[in-house]
DNA sequence: CTGTGTGCAAACTCTTTGCATAAGT
DNA sequence: ACTTATGCAAAGAGTTTGCACACAG
């Protein structure tokens, strides 16, 4: 939950000019709890909330805020970016019925086991996906 | 390891008919130890060794064998699916720095605490993909 | 003013589909 | 013969890119 001024600094530290499709975007991300969303998602939020902004101007804005360590990718479905705004390490839930994702805390899963790394590697990171199904 | 006739039981069991391209692509798939690949990949490396397929048959063979059962898919970078021709549960190491990807067994990551499900939704499958970087 | 951001449309990649021809049983 | 499989090309989804105009600093 951030204020006004809280999102314009985040902005300026990422390098990135005031606009109104940026701010507009901004706000709706990061002024509410974490969100997983799609390119094609926003986008359609963003104009119902009344903004004028193309599909290409939200893949931009994405990527920039993504470079700016504000946004995180999720991977679960062919051919479909998730983006998340939650930057910590953690996990998903996802539920396939209707492509909803939902955090996992990291310290809900515990792995205790760790394979052998293949040498020369280091690891990146660690996603893990629990795909559910509704009953 | 699968011998000529065991693969001709695979199709059999599967309900799809011996061509050649089938036939071909159950060879180069089955026959070695466990595969991870592209539909492109695929497609190059059976034109390479002679055969006439096209990339469409890929992709319709592919997915007769996952619905049959004798491929999983994995989902490891947008806009691109890797098909993995070891069925039993299992996770993975990516190598992003050239797209390949390992299998780790399933006993080598111990997974001791699980979260809390949604109600009303069932698991269906937990995937660990580790994403590693050459040093 | 100067340079970056935006919108549009076109391009691109990967995958799927429709349809006529070819091949299996 | 009858049915299913194949190949080709076209269509589709999601994403990226190029360029002219608009806007922020």
């Amino acid at each position: 939950m951030l204020t006004m001024s809280e999102i314009e600094k985040l902005l300026d530290k990422a390098e990135l000019r005031q606009t109104k499709q940026r701010t507009q975007l901004a706000k709706m991300l990061f002024q509410a709890e974490n969100r997983h969303f799609t390119a094609e998602q926003l986008h359609k939020e963003a104009r119902t909330a009344g903004g004028t902004i193309s599909l290409a101007t939200i893949y931009n804005t994405l990527h920039q805020f993504r470079t700016a360590g504000l946004l995180r990718q999720v991977i679960v479905e062919p051919g479909k970016v998730y983006f998340d705004t939650n930057t910590e390490p953690h996990h998903h839930f996802y539920i396939e019925d209707d492509g909803e994702l939902l955090d996992v805390e990291r310290s809900e899963i515990e792995i205790s086991t760790l394979p052998e790394i293949p040498k020369d590697c280091a690891i990146q990171e660690t996603d893990v996906i629990i795909r559910l199904r509704k009953k």
